[in-house]
DNA sequence: ACGTTTGGTATTTTT
DNA sequence: TACCAAACGT
């Protein structure tokens, strides 16, 4: 392995330590910006370089995809060549745990199939537990119930233990009955959620001592980064896989923990200490990335917290300006002050990379996004709902997981009937029914519908349906996922039916589901590169669960950041923009209606949020702000105020422009509905002008270019007459309500002269 | 079986 | 507001 000769260049004299110390456990205290992406990448080159290891032989963790992808980056800078055919374990936990978990599936007690269920899914199996147990969703929402049996696995309770744990709580035993459901089921469908991921690597490893013996022997060196974002089941089974190496290095700043809603725990650093007694601890407190200024500002802040090691961060960084306070008068106000900060800082020559926008939550981008596309500011937003979670996408992505394992209830009954063919809410039932009868998978018994006679009447349609997903079955190999692709789509004609659904909204979904072809275009391209082998349906989805849009490639590189705060962790930017700093956003009222536990949390947040900036950090909160559709006053933030007054710039007054208007005419004229329309633009029902029910309209009777009367809609033509899937069509142009799709059973529908 | 309407309700952060 | 489920009518 040749690598650069500069592996210890530029490292102070804690971070050599961090990186030449190759011998037991190291635990890494290491401040905002103190460099610790720089000693994490350089400690796995220097282990290369020395041999003390060959690449696959390090497993290294990082909390999120665009972290991975940045450390992978540049590990591969640092060393010359490549890893000669071996590759370190680079990736998230779930990732890396997945992988492990595909290699030993029978061990974990799945086939080798399993899929992953994303939080959605996984919400959608919680509802149907709770139907079928007949507990109201009124007790407890199903996102409450995911947040219970979520915390339950990170401390590695499964549902037997819960339910013992909780046996006097009236409420938790309910929890405990759908636990124990839900775990039924996913284990029917073959399928794990993000927390099993992690729950079922830790059993994995801890019943099977073969399973163990070889990943610990294969595992020379593990680093974890962001450790105090860990919860216990995680730290449990690293700490496991390195108990025969002992070679553990992990890298944490309690300062920035901000994940314990997932269930981080701080405990796992005093337990690092207890599990690895001669543990090195190092702490690296030089913080190189932001200028004086705003690193006090940080520190006066997060001094507020009463639960934590006192540090106090030190910089060599020059004073800089100081922080820009902005008090707009509303969201919109807001995001256009932070434009015109924008386009003034570029004109003295920062560019779009140079900027971040970092808000508390999601909601808050819709403002910008607007006003930044109508500036003509190159911009990206991150996380959010990614493109793989839209609707229409998930769709054909349901076909493709119905292909690859049929036991995935989720999808199974998310495509039964879209495109509607005529299989209801009572077939679904009946055929879920028998399937908890016979034992046997909902899709064998869609197979074989003509065997059931409650089945007798939608068996044509369901067989037609499973002859798709049989015909699709062919295609299930490596190389061959865009003619499955291209298969859904010709053998469903889902797009079509989008279009036909509404034709504005069609569009769009179907670009957004031409979109995905290119996803797979592209990620089957990279896997020919990166591992010379074609791309499997597995791990073709796999990538799309697991995945968020951190490799999805951009046209520019050049943009503005836009993201939550949580996103913005481990990421520098030399212009910040905190906005939303007001009382009840940030700090949220979620957060401070729980304890002053939460409270912290946030001020950690805030933490993070400060000391992204290098150059220059500006704060904005809004006067009113509105939220569920009404406008409500608002407080800046308590975080502002724990900033001393003198590292404040309060000089900015509101923006002077011609938008500055807390009154919004764009927003009073931009409402959808008219004001002086019927409802909806339809013709009112006129009282005294019945159209008497007469028997179904029989098809013989009409043709193309009759003039009718609906009971509702009024008159029109009849613009078209077909066949669609065993239903007769009939589409009317109406005066009054335009072209409508009529299902000609039901239309009731009168000749006119 | 499906489409539309209505009424009720939730609202944090991510793998 | 925006989203969803149940109710209702076709």
């Amino acid at each position: 392995m040749s690598l650069k000769n500069n592996i210890l260049d530029n490292l102070n004299e804690e971070q050599l330590k961090a990186v030449t110390h190759t011998q037991g456990a190291v635990l890494v205290l290491a401040g905002a910006g103190s460099g610790k992406t720089r000693v994490l990448t350089r400690r796995i080159a220097y282990i290369l370089q020395e041999g003390l290891a060959r690449a696959n032989q390090i497993l290294a963790i990082t909390f999120t995809n665009k972290a991975a992808a940045q450390i992978k980056e540049r590990v591969y800078e640092l060393c010359d060549e490549d890893f000669k055919g071996y590759f370190p374990w680079l990736g998230t936990m779930h990732s890396c745990c997945l992988k492990m978990l595909r290699q030993y599936p029978e061990e974990a007690g799945f086939r080798s199939n399993f899929l992953i269920y994303d939080t959605d899914d996984k919400k959608s199996v919680i509802k149907n537990c709770m139907k079928q147990l007949n507990i109201s969703d009124k007790a407890f929402t199903p996102g409450y119930i995911a947040s219970q049996i979520s915390r339950a696995k990170d401390d590695l309770m499964g549902y037997t233990e819960y339910a013992a744990s909780n046996a006097n709580d009236f409420q938790k035993k309910a929890v405990a009955r759908i636990y124990e459901l839900y775990q039924v089921k996913m284990k029917e469908y073959n399928a794990m959620d993000f927390d099993d991921i992690i729950f079922n690597t830790y059993f994995l490893l801890k019943n099977n001592r073969h399973v163990l013996e070889y990943f610990q022997n294969i595992f020379k060196y593990i680093l974890i980064d962001e450790f105090q974002d860990t919860n216990i089941a995680q730290y449990r089974i690293f700490a496991m896989l390195s108990m025969k190496y002992k070679n553990l290095f992990v890298v944490g700043d309690d300062d920035q923990s901000i994940y314990s809603f997932r269930g981080a725990n701080i405990k796992n650093i005093l337990n690092f200490e207890k599990d690895f007694p001669d543990s090195a601890v190092i702490k690296l407190e030089t913080n190189y990335r932001s200028c004086e200024n705003i690193l006090k500002a940080a520190n006066f802040v997060i001094r507020n917290n009463v639960a934590r090691k006192n540090k106090t961060l030190k910089t060599n960084k020059p004073e800089g300006s100081r922080i820009n306070l902005y008090k707009a008068y509303n969201e919109l106000n807001e995001a256009i002050y932070v434009a015109s900060e924008i386009k003034k800082l570029i004109n003295q020559g920062y560019s779009y990379k140079d900027f971040a926008v970092l808000y508390r939550t999601n909601a808050q981008s819709r403002v910008f996004e607007r006003v930044f596309r109508e500036r003509d500011l190159n911009y990206r937003i991150f996380g959010g709902l990614s493109f793989f979670s839209r609707q229409e996408v998930k769709d054909v992505l349901a076909y493709m997981r119905v292909v690859f394992s049929t036991d995935d209830d989720a999808s199974l009954f998310r495509i039964i009937n879209q495109p509607k063919r005529g299989i209801g809410d009572t077939t679904i039932k009946k055929i879920q029914a028998i399937a908890s009868y016979e034992s046997c998978s909902s899709y064998e018994v869609i197979r074989n519908s003509d065997k059931y006679d409650q089945l007798s009447s939608s068996c044509t349609k369901l067989k037609a349906f499973s002859d798709i997903i049989e015909k699709l079955k062919e295609y299930d190999m490596p190389g061959r996922l865009e003619e499955l692709y291209d298969n859904i789509l010709k053998l469903t004609g889902i797009d079509e039916y989008y279009i036909l659904e509404d034709a504005n909204l069609g569009k769009e979904r179907v670009e957004n589901i031409k979109e995905l072809k290119s996803a797979i275009v592209t990620m089957n391209q990279a896997q020919e590169e990166d591992y010379g082998e074609l791309l499997s349906l597995a791990a073709f989805l796999e990538n799309v669960t697991l995945a968020t849009d951190a490799d999805k490639e951009e046209a520019s590189d050049d943009y503005i950041s836009i993201m939550t705060l949580h996103s913005a962790k481990g990421l520098e930017f030399k212009v910040v923009f905190l906005v939303g700093m007001e009382e009840g956003l940030f700090p949220s009222f979620m957060s401070m209606s729980e304890s002053f536990e939460g409270l912290e949390e946030e001020r950690r947040l805030c933490y993070v949020g400060i000391t992204r900036a290098m150059d220059i950090l500006y704060c904005v909160y809004a006067e009113e702000r509105t939220k569920f559709g009404k406008t409500q006053p608002c407080d800046q933030s308590r975080f502002l105020k724990e900033i001393p007054r003198e590292l404040i710039d309060a000089g900015k007054k509101a923006y002077k422009g011609s938008e500055q208007s807390g009154f919004s005419f764009e927003r009073m004229f931009s409402q959808d509905k008219p004001l002086f329309v019927t409802k909806g633009g339809k013709p009112v029902d006129i009282p005294g002008l019945k159209v008497s029910s007469e028997a179904p309209m029989k098809k013989e009777e009409y043709n193309i270019g009759d003039r009718v009367m609906h009971k509702k809609y009024g008159e029109g033509y009849i613009k078209d007459l077909y066949d669609d899937n065993g239903m007769d069509i009939v589409e009317v142009n109406f005066d009054m309500a335009g072209v409508k799709r009529l299902v000609m059973e039901f239309a009731k529908l009168q000749k006119v002269k």
